[in-house]
DNA sequence: CGCCAACTTGATGGCTGTCAAGTCAGGTGG
DNA sequence: CCACCTGACTTGACAGCCATCAAGTTGGCG
């Protein structure tokens, strides 16, 4: 753990995160609240299902997993985070995490004690009001992987899979068409409901299309509508 | 549209729904808050994909489903609920509904104006925790859904939809092992991820074995340890 | 340099989707 | 009151997508 100051007031991904839309007065109040961050290397816990709830965190760099264990070991990954993204909503329910949080590269997080969250937001209308739409936003995008998890073909997850990530490294200023995936072939499995020689062979199969260049993790872009376009189709 | 007093503090869904926690001087400022309610016949829709946001709903009675449509016309249905549960969360996100909600009998809706919620959630400690805490169920509960459609076999996914279903009416007084299926097999298979055929096939096969016992929508769970043990059973 | 995890590729099989035909139940109208 | 009609459901046959099993390749790291 350290601790900072100007926490929030200086960071650049402050507008993809808690702050957003707040006034300066009010980021200087918000920065009192997220006084410490932590690092996290590469494959550790940020926290895990079971253990106490207490803060969210926000991502300030790196890249995390989120999963869910089933008592026979299988595993659903429900998410891959990136900065500016809140972690542990989860949480919040039943004062206990429900899945686990893993690092997949070293990162840091700026931890937000979630009551002194809500006493905050009980004064600022605006930040109660981002926080809500953070909150909501986690629902929709949940729909939208189930959407992708009970009508999509392989193929056609993996490109969602790709566009998706594609437009969250254009977000936070990265290339849109070439980027390092973070995650395994299994992990990414997993996320999409599919075996890790099942992304593999798409992942070819894409490349044999002339849409996508990967080489292990790094991967081009090189024909956005030709993945879009994938999308689209019925299931046969 | 019909003006009500007292809409919660009568109610007898109130420890399932927003107000639980609340002492008796929040709970009449909550129901100066909820005055309107709203009924909706079976087939119709509480809100649509698109339309805007203003209010979240809790049933006060009858049985709905979500579901989101691909441009290409597959449908997902992300959930169904009844009494108590709140409706809408969605649309917080972006000031519009992403999702569409149909009534699936016929159904009474709370109408809960959601700024007025943010101001009085801003006031009442007790009131603005429960909120967050429903919202973050509603983030478990999706997780659950994609570790069933991630990695559950189709009897393994229609085990937990009964038991999840058994346990929901259980809870709101309900016998736990008799009750009425309110959607068709289609709208079951659309949320499990199944084509109608494969629920159907299920259910024959559940009732052959003596888990269940199936007469078109009326359903009785005649062993509710055979429905759990059907859930440990890892992919083959 | 060697080891190991991650990944790729091929062969095969099974679960579930698809197509098709038939059954059932509820509602309507004569 | 009953015949009819329609939507919902069931059941069977078959096929295809993806899982499984297996073997080989690549790249990173000690």
């Amino acid at each position: 753990m350290t601790s900072v100051k100007r926490a929030c007031g200086n960071c650049n991904l402050r507008e993809l995160c808690l702050p957003y839309g707040l006034s300066n007065d009010e980021l200087e109040r918000l920065d009192e609240l997220v006084t410490s961050r932590r690092k996290i290397k590469q494959g550790e816990f940020l926290y895990r299902a079971g253990s106490g709830f207490e803060a969210i965190y926000a991502i300030r760099s790196g890249f995390f997993k989120t999963d869910v264990l089933l008592e026979d070991g299988r595993e659903q990954v429900t998410g891959f985070q990136m900065g500016g993204e809140l972690l542990g909503l989860d949480g919040i329910s039943t004062e206990f995490h429900t899945c686990n949080s893993v690092a997949l590269e070293a990162s840091e997080v700026c931890v937000i004690p979630f009551s002194r969250l809500e006493t905050l937001s009980r004064e600022i209308q605006t930040l109660q009001h981002h926080f809500h739409k953070v909150m909501s936003r986690e629902i929709v995008r949940d729909h939208g992987v189930m959407m992708l998890l009970g009508t999509m073909r392989a193929e056609e997850r993996l490109a969602a899979f790709l566009l998706n990530l594609s437009q969250r490294f254009t977000a936070r200023g990265y290339s849109h068409a070439d980027f390092y995936l973070r995650m395994t072939r299994e992990e990414i499995g997993s996320y999409l409901g599919l075996k890790l020689e099942t992304v593999s062979r798409a992942f070819s199969r894409f490349q044999e299309a002339g849409h996508i260049a990967v080489q292990q993790k790094h991967i081009r872009i090189l024909n956005i509508a030709g993945l879009k376009a994938l999308m689209s189709h019925q299931r046969v």
